[in-house]
DNA sequence: TAGATTGTTAATCGATTAACAATC
DNA sequence: TAGATTGTTAATCGATTAACAATC
């Protein structure tokens, strides 16, 4: 049962979480690039874009199994696919959007989530003045849909943007309709299932973080 | 010149970034649970709701400077001030938000951040029927009135939530107003002087995290 | 060939976890 | 007092950076 595992990711390695998260940007960096330098890049080039050393950048690669040709660099094409693909962008990520608040909207409206691999297929609300119309060529159900509809679709990745208040209730019962992976942009830290796949995007984070930047700041100066 | 710094911090020392960033973490949970074991909560108690290491919280919570009593734990009320006023919370930390697309709307409307001692004061647009209308009691002026009212009123930190193509000519023209902090959710890695301090809200950078997990967890079963 | 860059292995650095003493 | 928890110091773990060999 390994078997396909290994076949699929012959080449490639489990990066770390903080490597997972450079290759994004990466991307979005090449594809801008893309037509430059006859179409190659090397790792030095990106570090002095991103302020990284070089090193990582060529390791944070590696991971992809991508090849890169000594003295040239990488081909941006080909190192666009390869992450790309590593990544599972290239799958079928079918996603379920849950809570159609401003939030919500934002990712609805969000075309570049697509370009990252998720396709947001529908959307769910119990507002009953947004149950039913359309936002962003999307439909928005009434949430007690959702089971049946994933289910029937498979889809398996919800993204949760409720108030904070139902977030945990939400989230077990999209547990309950096979959702096995969730994105959640509210404040409250999940009690799922350990088979559950949850990212969290918690804003609050960086607000702490810059704010004890700017107050230690002010007394260096 | 350090003399301020020591005396502000006599008891607290710079935290490590995961740390800060677990702080707000902790106090949503404490204000939930401040009136629980006659206001007081232990380490292990804590580490048990997260999920975490009891040392890791009782390390994370000594950053503070707080002083918790051996068999019994923190008071909880004044945990809550301690790390309140460690991050800066309790500080005037007033902020223009820059793009009222519905992202910034959603931050607009999002109370629970003046509980993270952010106090988002007046939005910008350049969208003409957005411009001197009211959002959530919030004012949203020409983005040309920025710098004369960032000056008039020592406002230092700048929420940025514009499309990505403006990004980096409204940082600069923040840079320029006196905006001495930026929390950028935009897709854009800045470009700015070394003495602004940037936090970076990078939500493609959780999607990537979800999707290797997804794609890797369909081949373990 | 010479030299820049990849790719890998070793060293460093920082955060987490473990161990243990101090304390109420 | 006994025992749970704080608080600190040491050990471990993992990611970043440095060193260097391989390669085009």
């Amino acid at each position: 049962m390994d078997n396909k595992k290994n076949i699929k990711h012959i080449n490639s390695k489990l990066a770390p979480e903080p490597t997972l998260k450079r290759m994004p940007v990466y991307l979005l960096y090449l594809k801008k690039v893309i037509s430059n330098n006859n179409g190659y890049i090397s790792a030095p080039q990106m570090a002095a874009h991103f302020g990284y050393e070089p090193t990582q950048i060529v390791k944070d690669l590696a991971y992809t199994g991508v090849k890169g040709k000594p003295r040239v660099g990488y081909n941006i094409g080909e190192l666009i696919l390869t992450i790309e693909n590593y990544l599972g962008f290239n799958n079928s990520n079918e996603a379920f959007l849950v809570g159609v608040g401003k939030l919500g909207q934002a990712l609805l409206s969000y075309h570049e989530l697509q370009g990252f691999g998720v396709k947001i297929i529908a959307a769910f609300d119990v507002d009953k003045t947004k149950i039913d119309t359309v936002y962003k060529h999307i439909n928005i159900l009434p949430v007690d849909k959702l089971g049946e509809l994933a289910k029937r679709l498979g889809v398996s990745i919800g993204i949760l943007t409720t108030p904070a208040n139902v977030a945990q209730v939400v989230a077990e019962a999209l547990v309950k309709s096979g959702i096995t992976a969730i994105w959640n942009l509210t404040s409250v830290k999940l009690k799922l299932p350990n088979n559950v796949i949850v990212q969290e995007t918690m804003m609050y984070a960086d607000v702490a973080v810059l704010l004890k930047k700017v107050n230690d700041n002010c007394f260096n100066k």
